[in-house]
DNA sequence: ATCAAATAGGACTAAAATAGTCCCTTATAT
DNA sequence: ATATAAGGGACTATTTTAGTCCTATTTGAT
């Protein structure tokens, strides 16, 4: 159903707790209590973020994470990409695929083409337009994302 | 990484086969030899497509199926409606969802922008596009596409 | 210096979705 | 009648995704 994977709408969960305040660093246990997702996945997550440059770390005591960058600065093809690897709508369309059927095969332009189209489609909505649903929102569910954050233990 | 599943890229790929020659019914047996593609997915496929109304079938002796219509009447998110289920990039897009974390949630209206922006490349992309390249298509891969039908046996 | 708080990295297990196969039923042309 | 071919669905295997855990490293505080 060409979907994002779960952790990949976490992701994007964690990263709107931290927009909500850009300047602080927060540890990954901080971020796990209030979203209310699993420590073991957040810290997965962030170490992904942190790898994709999303956002930056600091280790050690009082250490933690927050935005490398403005939340109107990264985009859903960002995240997207940094948990979930670089969109791409057949397997053909990345480059190292070998595929069996090679050969008879000439419809590589056409998918290229879509994907072009969902890519801009995913790099023009930023974080900060998914923080705030600055969108004619029908009442929607989502997985789990917090504008009016609000705090769960645990 | 945000990718069609397999099962739809061969359907594209049968369905390339029928169309190839609009008027005819073909088997699928014949389908699955001249794609290569094994004859029980080939069935599989064929009867999703069928009940999704993408080709119609004839049964006995002599049946098979062909397109219910022209293949630039076919686009590419009709193939995955009927193969995955409806297009949405979240599980909460879909209206059946239940989100443990709802409450905390309001994003949903940004990412249906997306949904929708993705559904209109898809939709905006025919069968007949497919086919023949007709785009600037660099030398690419894909899952086994037959335009130049070339026979292989099973 | 030592200790505690945090991230980094990666191995591992569990769960779920996908892919693929098979069997039996129904329809139909010869 | 019989052979051919689709319809429907159950079932298994495989792969992907999700989630957890352990150990090492870094750093602030005492």
């Amino acid at each position: 159903m060409l979907r994002i994977s779960k952790l990949t709408d976490y992701g994007t969960v964690l990263l709107a707790q931290l927009a909500a305040d850009q300047a602080s660093v927060r540890s990954a246990a901080d971020v796990a209590s209030a979203t209310g997702i699993a420590l073991p996945t957040v810290s997965k997550l962030l170490k992904l973020l942190a790898r994709a440059g999303l956002v930056t770390s600091t280790r050690g005591s009082n250490g933690g994470y927050k935005l490398a960058r403005d939340a109107s600065q990264i985009s859903a093809a960002d995240v997207i990409d940094a948990l979930e690897g670089p969109v791409s709508i057949t397997e053909c369309s990345s480059t190292d695929s070998r595929c069996e059927h090679e050969g008879v095969c000439n419809v590589g332009g056409a998918w290229q083409n879509i994907n072009v189209a969902i890519r801009n489609a995913l790099q023009e909505v930023s974080l900060r337009d998914l923080l705030r649903g600055n969108n004619p929102a029908p009442p929607f569910r989502f997985a789990g994302f917090p504008i009016n954050v609000e705090k769960k233990d645990a």
